[in-house]
DNA sequence: TTCCAGGCAATAC
DNA sequence: GTATTGCATGGA
């Protein structure tokens, strides 16, 4: 199967994803006009990071503890005791790494203006290739693909491309593939999508 | 009970 | 430069 190919028959199988889900809204298919303000994206933001090897359901527990507590922006993270911060974010698994990677993502957010570049996003401790690219793609919507595990082990299953390496199967999409940030954005949704109903079979 | 999820950094070879 | 290992919860 060509790329292309896979992703009109993952869009027809499973419909517009409606990527980076927002606490208040949920999911929001066709609709491209996020995030509608910094308070948003700064959201998707620490999203990226707690759900790094995490489930999402476990990934929104941890969200609706900053949520409800008013603590979901980089101002109250970076003030936040590290130890109150962990207790919050417990539900989202390895809570001690990733309260210090929050926090040290929100001073990076505040003291930096515009779209930060992918190196700067990499310099950052708890920011890796696949949490760099998904916070370009989904919280400034840069047209950058996002690998991850299931994008790998799918392609490899298609016969499209057998790699383990982050940069060759990014580049390998990003050559094929329209410079789009919505068609990007739905194709990384689509792939977790499948991966999932995978699994579960 | 074991396995693993929308990874990353540190360390070992 | 590539291969391991520690980090941790909650659901199947």
């Amino acid at each position: 199967m060509r790329l292309d190919q896979l992703y009109h028959s993952l869009l027809l199988k499973y419909g517009y994803q409606g990527w980076w889900p927002i606490t208040g809204v949920g999911y929001h298919p066709k609709d491209y006009s996020f995030p509608r303000n910094d308070r948003e994206r700064f959201e998707i933001c620490v999203g990226a990071i707690l759900t790094q090897n995490t489930s999402w359901t476990n990934v929104e527990k941890a969200l609706n503890n900053l949520h409800n507590n008013n603590l979901l922006s980089p101002e109250k993270i970076v003030k936040i005791d590290r130890a109150e911060l962990s207790k919050l974010i417990k539900p989202a698994g390895y809570y001690n790494q990733k309260a210090r990677y929050l926090q040290n993502f929100a001073t990076f957010f505040l003291e930096h203006r515009g779209i930060p570049s992918r190196e700067e996003l990499l310099s950052i401790k708890g920011i890796g290739k696949e949490t760099a690219d998904s916070i370009l793609l989904y919280g400034y919507n840069v047209p950058t693909f996002v690998v991850d595990a299931y994008t790998k082990r799918i392609f490899k299953r298609e016969g499209i491309l057998d790699s383990n390496n982050y940069d060759e199967v990014k580049e390998y999409v990003e050559k094929r593939l329209k410079k789009d940030y919505k068609i990007y954005q739905e194709f990384h949704a689509l792939l977790v999508q499948h991966g999932k109903v995978l699994n579960s079979l």
